[in-house]
RNA sequence: GGGCUCGUGGUCUAGCUGGUCAUGACGCGGCCUUUACAAGGCCGAGGUCGGUGGUUCGAACCCGCCCGAGCCCA
């Protein structure tokens, strides 16, 4: 396998069973060795067909998501290839955020905190290669047509030139700002966390029922809120009622003094409050829970910070500074209850947010953090997304109302070591920000230093690096331009790129989970930066679910994983199961359609060395085909329609089926067994080439293993891979043939008809027929007939048969008489029931109505009276007499 | 709790701008060596189209509610 000669040797073969093992092997690393797949440049925008691939997350190997998201884009470059011409198929890996640093972690079994910031990053690196190289290995085992010269990984320095680009051109455009907010913290990690990584855990705890004074004039005396988290009451803000508590009416718009602490708090009305907890009045600390949050966005209100990074009491909370949480929720509830505050204390089991790692619970806490503003251009980016094709066209209503929901701006910061820096340094004494200059991205504040010697607003001559860095989506948001290379070009001053012909791309694939992650932010930073629409089309795929339509889960111990299937089937089987599903629905892994995949190469394979023993290699087109084979490729022709209409609408599933059925009952079924018996025939030889050429490369976006090997063995020219490969030829397209179709299909019925006959009787098919009658259009195909099914005597009646007939049904057309008969239509059904109608010169007399012969069909039974024995078909009489 | 989507023979699915007999594959039963393929061919059995109410002459298809599943957001 090492030495190129010796595969050489031993070429694309037709003989005996196939191998999927080795012939699958063998062109993987052929096409990969010989770029056939790469993409070579296009001057015209519209010959170029380009796909920007979701990078997957390195966090170990492939899972069913990533092989059956990349086998659908793989039907669609393939097919948009062969169709269409040039294609960019590219590929990257997503290892610049939280889950590289986790994977890292993992494997290496070691802290974050332990390491230098460079040192972490550089161990992050290490290891996310490593299972780059792996995964990379899996992918090509694929087969996919991805050009594997053209890659990326969001970590690399191109690529973090082009986030921070993109970070400064927000800015310059105002389209980014500054400001402290609220995010969620492990105090046992002593970092920021993402959403994410925390999950709910059921955990014992005692809801405390406090009292409140009011102050003033007041209504009354006091009122009770319920916690479970006492220690924030010195940071409470403010107390939240809901706007239809009736109960509660009278304190809204009142102040409350916080007991212990004595600091005064407004009373207001929100609907966000859950009445059906405690004594439905709610106090809001900064911060205790995400609707702490909420109601510190929506009401302006002010920030008192009690507890710090490590979970311990910070001075606000006075006497009990210095404390920890815990210690401080005992300490706490003991003065209330001293100094009468307490009212009620009882156990309860609630859910409580904690980090999944170390299961501590989180706080929320407040930094500096980026956003980018989104709210204001919420229309433009629905218009956007309106503008492009969605495939299915139902997943943009998810986008809509993701985006019609939409309350915050985009925070971009995180507090992580190794994702790609803020371009950003503070002046120390007026914390003005100083951006990098572009010419020098991409940078790192921590080591490298600011391009002024002086703020340029107070004059200070020392500054703070930024530390943050950005959210993996503010990166991976930028995958068509750091496909296309968007760079800052110094000379002209203004944004260009590499290749522009591959912008707006034409295909954004993914899952629907990410609708709101990655399409909405890519189109929130394309649309920014380029004012265009990022994508022609999106095409939304479903998830793998397990074999009892399942979600496949860790914990639920049903994953599936695909090394051990792909052990176990050809990929090509395993690519015909995944083109099962209608794009856009889950779908359950399920072993039997890839066992029918199996089926299908096989007799692919079997039907392939049939042909080419059947007919001359290369024979030229008679002047005139016989009827049976014009038949042949007529029908092919309407295939080739259908299957080209299929694959552009990305119904992949309906091409699926459409070739196979075609490819499978009229090719091998019929058109094979007859072509077997005219092999010198030149006119059904070139017919069998010719369909045999196209179903190869029509099957070949589904099937491009056994297809490349059969296509290479018998039709191959001379050359290098990349210019012979099946898989950069031309698809067909239909050639127009003309023929009597309904002839052809009634011959094919007739064919049917005997051979159920023999079976019924329990007869070879081969068995010999003497004598046969057809009363039906089967003109220009006796002679098929004849010798396929082995008659002697094949008769073409003019007449039908001595038969004698009587009405055995009515068959109303209900499309027309519904309309025009509207509820009297259930009395015509009674009469026709019932019997007691007449049908006299084409006029169905019932009910009191006569209805016209377009209004209703008579069915006959048909008894035939003659010699031998009657066989009926959709649309020919057949009789048989042995 | 909110939004979106899905629910068709044992299994997976087509059909869903309403019009008699609901498509195909896998599995199951029976029969058969057509010049490749028995891992093939032919035939057959198997469905209250999740439940319920409505609109209609007529509903798998349209509408309401309920049940179950998935995703996203709280």
């Amino acid at each position: 396998m090492d030495d190129p000669e010796h595969e050489d040797a031993r070429e694309a073969a037709l003989e005996g069973e196939y191998n999927p093992t080795e012939v699958e092997a063998k062109w993987q690393e052929r096409w990969v060795e010989a770029e056939t797949y790469a993409y070579e440049g296009a001057a015209d925008p519209n010959t170029a067909y380009a796909i920007d691939t979701p990078p997957p997350t390195v966090s170990g190997s492939l899972h069913m998501g990533h092989l059956y998201g990349h086998t659908l884009q793989d039907f669609a470059a393939r097919f948009q290839r062969m169709a269409n011409g040039e294609v960019l198929f590219p590929f990257g890996y997503d290892d610049n955020g939280i889950a590289s640093e986790r994977l890292t972690e993992e494997d290496l079994d070691i802290r974050h905190q332990e390491y230098e910031r460079r040192e972490f990053q550089r161990l992050c690196r290490e290891v996310c290669a490593e299972y780059e190289a792996e995964f990379t290995e899996q992918m090509q085992g694929l087969g996919t047509s991805i050009d594997w010269s053209h890659t990326y990984k969001t970590i690399e320095p191109r690529v973090q030139r082009i986030s921070q680009l993109s970070f400064l051109d927000l800015y310059e455009k105002g389209r980014e700002y500054r400001k402290n907010a609220p995010a969620i913290w492990c105090p046992e990690c002593e970092t920021a966390i993402s959403q994410v990584e925390t999950e709910d855990d059921e955990r014992d705890a005692h809801f405390n029922d406090i009292a409140f004074e009011l102050t003033g004039n007041a209504p009354r005396e006091e009122f009770v809120i319920s916690t479970t988290r006492p220690e924030l009451i010195p940071a409470c803000v403010s107390v939240f009622i809901h706007p239809d508590d009736d109960a509660n009416q009278d304190l809204i718009g009142e102040t409350a003094r916080v007991p212990i602490f004595g600091h005064e708090v407004p009373i207001i009305a929100d609907d966000r409050v859950d009445t059906e907890k405690g004594s439905g009045v709610v106090m809001c600390c900064t911060f205790g829970d995400r609707n702490d949050i909420e109601w510190y966005h929506a009401h302006d209100l002010p920030l008192r910070v009690a507890i710090d990074e490590t979970a311990t009491m910070t001075d606000l909370a006075g006497d009990y500074e210095g404390l920890s949480t815990a210690e401080a929720r005992t300490e706490i509830v003991e003065d209330l209850e001293s100094e009468g505050h307490l009212r009620d204390r009882r156990e309860i089991v609630h859910a409580v947010g904690v980090h999944e790692r170390c299961d501590t619970p989180v706080e929320y806490r407040v930094s500096k953090q980026w956003y980018i503003e989104i709210l204001d251009h919420k229309q433009e980016y629905l218009d956007a997304g309106a503008e492009m094709e969605w495939y299915p066209e139902k997943m943009f209503s998810r986008y809509r109302h993701w985006i019609e929901g939409l309350e915050w701006d985009w925070l971009i910061s995180r507090q992580r070591d190794s994702g790609i820096p803020f371009p950003v340094w503070y002046c120390t004494d007026c914390d003005h920000p100083v951006m990098a200059e572009r010419e020098d991205l991409p940078v790192d504040p921590l080591s490298d230093e600011p391009p002024v010697d002086a703020c340029p607003k107070c004059g200070g001559e020392s500054f703070e690096p930024e530390e943050d860095v950005f959210d993996t989506w503010a990166t991976s948001s930028l995958t068509p331009l750091i496909n296309a290379g968007w760079d800052w070009d110094e000379e002209s001053g203004e944004f260009r790129m590499e290749h522009p012909e591959l912008y707006p791309f034409d295909l954004r694939p993914q899952g629907h989970d990410i609708i709101s992650f990655w399409l909405f932010h890519t189109i929130v930073k394309c649309y920014e930066h380029t004012g265009e629409v990022p994508f022609d089309a999106t095409m939304i795929n479903g998830h793998v679910l397990d074999e009892n339509r399942e979600k496949m889960s860790k914990s639920e111990g049903n994953v599936v994983d695909p090394a051990e299937v792909m052990d176990e089937y050809p990929i090509d089987a395993i690519r015909f199961w995944a083109a099962s599903a209608a794009v856009g629905d889950d779908f359950p892994y399920q072993d039997q359609d890839i066992v029918a995949g199996e089926k299908l190469i096989r007799k692919l394979w079997n039907a392939s060395k049939l042909v080419d023993d059947l007919a001359p290699a290369d024979p030229d087109e008679p002047e005139e085909l016989e009827a049976i084979d014009r038949w042949l490729l007529a029908e092919l022709d309407a295939a080739v329609a259908d299957l080209t209409d299929h694959l552009e609408s990305y119904e992949f599933a309906k091409a699926r089926n459409r070739l196979r059925t075609f490819f499978w009952n009229t090719f091998c079924d019929d058109y094979l067994e007859i072509a077997k018996t005219r092999e010198d025939s030149a006119s059904t030889g070139y017919a069998l080439r010719r369909a045999h050429r196209t179903f190869l490369t029509l099957w070949a976006p589904f099937l491009p293993h056994v297809t490349e090997e059969i296509w290479q063995a018998l039709y191959a020219s001379e050359g290098e891979l990349a210019e012979t490969s099946l898989h950069t030829g031309k698809w067909p397209s239909p050639q127009g043939y003309d023929a009597d179709l309904a002839a052809g299909e009634t011959a094919m019925e007739v064919v049917s008809a005997l051979r159920r006959y023999k079976s019924e009787r329990q007869l070879p098919l081969n068995a010999d027929l003497e004598r046969v009658a057809v009363y039906g259009p089967i003109e220009g195909f006796e002679g098929v007939i004849r010798d396929v099914m082995h008659v002697s005597e094949l008769e073409a009646l003019e007449d039908p048969p001595e038969i004698t007939t009587e009405v055995a049904a009515i068959d109303l057309d209900y499309s027309k008489v519904g309309p025009e008969y509207g509820s009297k239509v259930g009395e015509i059904d009674a009469g026709i029931e019932s019997g007691e109608y007449e049908v006299r010169d084409g006029t169905l007399r019932v009910a009191g109505e006569e209805l016209g012969s377009e209004l209703f069909e008579v069915e006959r039974e048909r008894t035939y009276s003659g010699d031998g024995e009657m066989v009926e078909t959709e649309s020919a009489v057949v009789v048989v007499s042995e």
